[in-house]
DNA sequence: TGTACATCAGTGAACGCGCGTTCACTGATGTAC
DNA sequence: TGTACATCAGTGAACGCGCGTTCACTGATGTAC
């Protein structure tokens, strides 16, 4: 008994903070986040503009707590997706994954845009807003060094540079993949693979909410599966395992 | 003799118009496109906010000037940087204009921003901008068609679905190929292929202004040189054409 | 070439609006004795 | 359990700001005779 429990104004003070950043999404599916007027979002909640600074020290401390509740929600999403399935269906995994992204971006096309969309002019994110940035791509990288640990590398993706060519190029990846623990012997063609993917899945799902796909594609969701196959192909991700026991 | 000479009014009329959409192009590099506003513009040209209305009937009107100069602007590039090139020299040819499309990115962040980025709240394009939208895309699928017509598949793209089964999702790209004489026998798997390619040539660029390349990549130019060359392996270009003389 | 009239680019004041942020205040909740 | 004081969520008025758009006006430019 060690732990009190939670005063009524502690409880009080965590549901409103909830509301006001519930109302400030919500706001985000009809306007930019540049847009975005604290204001706006107070009277949503109810409360007079000055009470949200109880809460925010400014627009753009919301702005910064939106970013990370999106970020870690999206995270969240895609991690779910990739837990639901056996360890071994690198395949399924990885289309599981990149379905979850999209399927995350269309019901929060507002949130996606503040995430994925143009900068906010003026607002620069903060260091706190990297981490849970970049859990879904952790989520990305793991599928496919889970893929090519368990030897499916297909006949692609060849190394079409010579070793230590790419190196100048996404030395970086290389670089935070060794110092985070994953997958540190991935082939550097095929971290350039997946960043190619990772900017593939998000272009698409882009081109498909800022209205580019108009006249070209019929079916959204049928040509994003045709797309997560084909990146699949380019990975080295070959179907369903079927390692048996090891 | 029959083409009067142009009053000096109407010249006048042209470089004012002209110095208007300079004036908010440059302003769009600092701020976003729904944070455009007419007055500072007015204000940078030397002008009251209500001289304005003589060249645009409305803030959404400039917005749509500034759209169709953009990408009018972006064709140009891309087509003067395919052109530049020998018809035969089909790789040659597509790295030039992924280069061109990045290299006109990066030198107008803001113009990009407002083709690419996010939309504009409550603003919505109207048709007359989806022609000069569309430049850049036909050239992309042009040099692949050529090089698709001059044999030079390679072993990939193998067709991964049956035939017709691509229909469902990219079927209006299909058609619209079809009606614009662009290619209109180039096989579903390669327009799928194409688009897959425009998408990620944007996304990379998209990722790179938009600042999500931070910490992975190392040298952006570098490492869309070797995308792009991905690009072109799965597009099934191979190296500059010797085709001799037929 | 000269005059009378029409056109139209640009002015300046005004409209009604919503914004982010501050500040002194009130009243309810929490804490220490 | 009861009282005295501290904390702090929310109020409402105020600040100074810039916005898009309208309107009657002026003066220069263009046109018809």
């Amino acid at each position: 008994m060690e732990t009190k429990p939670p005063t009524a104004r502690a409880l009080a003070r965590e549901a409103v903070h909830a509301s006001i950043l519930a109302a400030a999404r919500s706001r985000l599916t009809h306007e930019g986040p540049a847009q975005l007027a604290l204001r706006a979002v107070a009277r949503d909640v109810g409360m007079v503009s000055s009470a949200v600074y109880r809460y925010f020290a400014s627009r753009d401390d919301l702005l910064t707590a939106l970013l990370v509740l999106d970020y870690d929600e999206l995270g969240a999403a895609v991690e779910a997706a990739d837990a639901a399935l056996d360890r071994d269906d690198v395949a399924g995994r990885w289309s599981a994954v990149c379905r979850a992204i999209r399927t995350w971006a269309v019901a929060h096309p507002g949130d996606f845009a503040l995430l994925y969309g143009s900068p906010v002019p003026g607002y620069v994110a903060p260091p706190s807003t990297i981490e849970p940035a970049s859990r879904t791509t952790h989520v990305l990288i793991r599928v496919v060094a889970d893929a090519w640990t368990a030897g499916r590398r297909g006949a692609r993706p060849a190394p079409t540079s010579p070793p230590g060519e790419l190196q100048a190029a996404i030395g970086d990846a290389v670089v935070y993949m060794r110092e985070q623990g994953i997958a540190p012997d991935l082939p550097d063609e095929l971290v350039l693979r997946v960043l190619m993917a990772w900017t593939t899945v998000f272009g698409v799902v882009s081109f498909e909410l800022f209205g580019h796909t108009v006249g070209a594609v019929s079916d959204d969701t049928a040509y994003f599966d045709h797309v997560v196959a084909r990146l699949a192909d380019d990975l080295g991700i070959t179907g369903p395992g079927t390692t048996g026991v090891g």
